[in-house]
DNA sequence: TTTGAAAATGACAACCATTTCCATTTCTGC
DNA sequence: GCAGAAATGGAAATGGTTGTCATTTTCAAA
């Protein structure tokens, strides 16, 4: 892990929740962590690709980023605050497997996010 | 509805399924149709504003529009040569909404894709 | 310790979807 | 036909994200 990688995972704990990357480099800054946006944004794409961070995108289309445990689940999010849930998601498993089979499709992965307003918005 | 929300909505129906708004611009300056891609935007806000399309996000975050109406379908797309292929999804409807409904959420919408290696492949 | 190649970094420019601006054209009611 | 309102579209601006590339850091081998 790089080092930039460990400053930006240490923003991402620190601000608890979603964050953009433009806002990770903020709070970097703003803690006197001499970083670049294009490493930010570099160090992302790493952590995503590592499956330690999560992205989402908000409804205007920027994406945002939050730490992610281990086990594969999916999020319910609100479309106006962001609030999150996480969500089992067997069913979407076995879809998935079973309509990759039904093709002859094999190495088989998938994407299932849900997203709706939230009982307090 | 204007002159160009017709135009747009019927680029809709010949694509029959998700398209950017660029796609849009491109499919109507091959039909002949005359129309400038900040018109394309403006009609593509206003069908959604009317709630007669659906704004969704593709992964990069451009924006991607469909009927409202038609059938939900997923993909499941070959992460190798592309080719695609249309999935019913009807237990994810009821994933969705059973989840949405658990947690209070309401207007509940999803995506979903699946993707693996096709057997040409 | 020195060295050299590979990886990491960051300022800046490029990219591209989307929006804003504004001048021109088209529509609508009178 | 006329005036005002709405629609249109080309050009420029915006803003998130990625590409470029020269410089710095890391680290293992000599």
């Amino acid at each position: 892990m790089s080092k930039s990688g460990t400053k930006v995972l240490n923003a991402l704990e620190r601000v608890g929740g979603f964050a953009s990357a433009q806002e990770l480099h903020l709070v970097l800054k703003r803690n006197q962590e001499s970083i670049g946006l294009t490493t930010v944004y570099r160090a992302l794409q790493t952590l995503v690709a590592d499956k330690s961070v999560d992205l989402l995108r908000r409804e205007d289309g920027e994406a945002i980023y939050r730490l992610c445990g281990d086990a594969h689940h999916h999020h319910l999010v609100c479309k106006n605050c962001g609030k999150t849930v996480e969500i089992e998601g067997g069913v979407i498993e076995k879809w998935a497997q079973k309509s990759g089979d039904e093709h002859g499709f094999r190495d088989i992965g998938h994407t299932a996010e849900i997203f709706g307003i939230c009982s307090d918005c």
